[in-house]
DNA sequence: CTGATCTACAACCATTTGGTTGTAGGATAA
DNA sequence: TTATCCTACAACCAAATGGTTGTAGATCAG
């Protein structure tokens, strides 16, 4: 069980982080092509500043990358991020599965009486 | 490309209830074995009713089931959240790969001339 | 240089979140 | 029956969240 290879304050930004449909919907963008932040906001129903709040919780979260160019900043998908998500995500199913094989055993056994 | 066979709200409830270290903590144990609420309560720092309010986050993410016994309720795992959390971030994952492949080939293409 | 564009950041506001305590009801044990 | 245990839920509070507007500094275009 290697379940806390992360600290608990990394995927607490993490899973916040994606806990929101327009910082996924940014993510999702940022990962097939590349975006300013300026960019970005063209996109949604809302002011420039928020949109720049959600892409600072997605750096933080280490979901994105920021690079500036010029007088804009590039927005880029961090695969960092979410391969530890999916990775915790995954070591709780592998739990699961265990837990599923214990059971398995258990049944068998009753039935070998 | 399927990232939209689940809902916005439904995958906020899912990575809202595991961005908190007390919730996961219980996710962890109640797929191992079965706690009652007052049996989870007992291990943390924290009021029962506190507790339960997590438990009930976790429940409505689909994450946890709850399960009357007697005076108690039964706290198990509920792979089907976990499930959807996971396919999710797989599909991201799928898509940077993809996008990682594109950018393979467009390098190879320049070098080829 | 001047004006337009892109970004950063502060201040503010409403709502949600994560915690508390207190009250009440159903199930169990003695 | 009575006392105890487990749960549900309301009311409350502080802090965080997700949004806004406004101001100011860089950078680019003309």
């Amino acid at each position: 069980m290697v379940v806390d290879q992360f600290s608990d304050a990394e995927l607490d930004r993490l899973f916040q982080a994606l806990a929101d449909a327009t910082r996924r919907d940014i993510v999702h963008r940022v990962t097939v092509g590349e975006y300013s932040v300026s960019g970005l906001a063209a996109l949604y129903a809302m002011s420039f500043a928020a949109v720049q709040k959600h892409v600072a919780v997605l750096e933080r979260a280490l979901l994105v990358t920021k690079e500036k160019r010029g007088r804009e900043q590039i927005v880029r998908g961090n695969h960092e991020g979410l391969q530890k998500a999916r990775r915790l995500l995954e070591e709780y199913e592998e739990i699961w599965r265990q837990r599923a094989d214990r059971i398995a055993d258990i049944l068998a056994e009753e039935n070998s009486d």
